[in-house]
DNA sequence: ACTTTCGGGACCGCCCGTTAAT
DNA sequence: ATTAACGGGCGGTCCCGAAAGT
């Protein structure tokens, strides 16, 4: 029963934390939803509101780091592995009902207070999956210098993208954010003759 | 006065969006640092946080909108003018200690309730932005469909980039993807080679 | 115009008044319904609510003491001139959807604060139609001091008997009231045979 | 600790509710003379202004069913227990210094809002009342319609005289109230001589 | 280990009244 | 006779966190 208070709260909190944020999601709501009584909170995140969103983001942020190193394992390239990533984010759009985006973007510009902790957290996480992609499109034969600016635009296209996506209720910057980029890698590909 | 106690709620008011989003930012912050008795809010804005939330974000907007029909206007050509568009957003962060990104991305992810005109204004002020980038990629010589897919590419990144800047404290993202974006762009441009 | 604005300010309190006592009333509702500036309330009122309050509820006073003296200059005893009070505020209520009661008990019940002025009117208005009530029995020939007892049970059933109707939605109180009080005063006349 | 809290709040709460209705009772208010901090009062009453007053009311209409049925148990004849009745409003007004008057008018004449709930209490505890009266007047022998007709007058009367004496600041109404109506109950019932 | 109850401050919106300018 | 623009305090609600009590 403790593990599964404790998940749920979790799971609400990432939940609302892409809903309305950091400052828009209040402990009410998130006890409220998973059903625990107050006192539990304090029991299992003594840290209060704050730690209780670490915890929350990391989870999410883990899954997303997973997910990206899967898709270069699998992939037969690095443009279809960028390809999958992206499309990865897409249906978790979809399916989510245009509610989980990216982990972190609503803690970074919600920007809480006292925040080291959890601004610490978002900057490392963009660092890995930047870091990922790099190696991956190295890996695919980019030289280092290229793969890292790649993974910065990369990284960047797929979190604006998320963010379209909601605006609009449609996947479908997601779809044209896959494809360009996609294309994007391809021709940086040393041996690509860059057909468009 | 009127003038001058109206303008000075806005100006605060977006400012604190852009901080904190807008559950974070609370009408008691505006008032106090913009220095307004509460009667005058509700003068001005009958319709309460939602209405002055709104007039603050168009005025950003508008800003947005016709800086990037000036770089398209004055740029020499359309690569030039994607540098320009997102080398303008760098300088924006960079001037205001971080603080200013796009005046769009906290509202859409804090999904404000009842907020129809709010995120209709979101979904409004992005279509129209990829709307003069397209534009201004077709007189260019891009084909249509692919300015079109190439704006939303172009939108998306410098969302993504701003946000990582902002989380990293340091514009550095948004220099490269200023490269890489305007790279994109040559490459598809008519009389192109192509050269990486 | 201006008499215009000022007797719809007049009539709206009144009736405001009527559904949600002294303190439910809000200036802003009464210039909202009444279409009148807030300018023009400190115009015509100086005295602000109180003020106004005052005047509508005299006005609403003086109608009932204009009907009460009107039931008594018609009727043709004083056990049909109770009927007829007593129909006539029950026609009000029904008329009014169960709005219109008497107009100084929501101001005796709220007690409004600084209020000499119109806790000094409400005792008025109940003296004066206990004086009505016990002068138009005297007139019918009943004993002077059984008459004011009368006038009393009369006020105090009618001020109770609105209540309920308003409490229950429905007249009957109001009819039950009427036939017994007239049953009430015929006993008391000094010819009557007391017949039921 | 726990029922002091709450209990005070309901005392205060049914106190102020005489005093200036419900509108014109503020939680501020409630907190500050009951002693009570602003979360103990969301967690008592979850429902908010509108649970704690109908919580109070509820309390105050419990006591004067209580004392209804009292006076009919222990007094030796219908009329008395209709004076011992009303009489012993005059001494809850007197005692209180012509605050406590009936639990139900104010919120009858303030006519919250959303109050179906509280409404419908008012509505009801009236009904009750008349039927406690009904009976006792019918086990005096009073025929059943008739004695429905004066429950009716006898509650409407009892109202009114509150009302009356609250306006006046003197018991003076209720006491010719209480003679009458003892009067009128004797007079209707079946072996009086109906002297006056 | 977990819950109940407290604590008080912050939220946004509305309140009534005033002022200077017509 | 009316208006625009304050002025600032109070409305009910909800906030996050801690304490007291199992």
């Amino acid at each position: 029963m403790t593990r599964d208070t404790r998940a749920r709260m979790i799971e609400t909190t990432a939940r609302l934390l892409h809903q309305r944020g950091f400052y828009g999601t209040s402990l009410n709501d998130i006890l409220a939803e998973s059903g625990a009584p107050r006192g539990s909170l304090y029991y299992h995140f003594p840290g209060g509101k704050e730690e209780l969103v670490l915890v929350a983001m990391l989870e999410g942020i883990t899954e997303v780091t997973r997910f990206l190193e899967g898709v270069f394992a699998e992939a037969p390239g690095p443009d279809e592995a960028v390809r999958a990533y992206v499309q990865g984010a897409a249906q978790d759009m979809r399916d989510s009902g245009f509610v989980y985006g990216c982990p972190v973007a609503p803690i970074v510009l919600d920007s809480p207070p006292k925040s080291s902790a959890l601004a610490e957290a978002c900057r490392e996480a963009i660092e890995e999956w930047q870091r990922i992609l790099a190696e991956g499109l190295g890996s695919g034969g980019i030289e280092r210098r290229r793969a890292e600016s790649l993974a910065t635009v990369i990284v960047s296209a797929v979190e604006g993208a998320l963010l379209l996506a909601r605006a609009r209720r449609d996947v479908a910057p997601l779809d044209t954010v896959a494809e360009e980029l996609a294309l994007m890698v391809r021709s940086a590909l040393p041996h690509s003759t860059s057909a468009v």
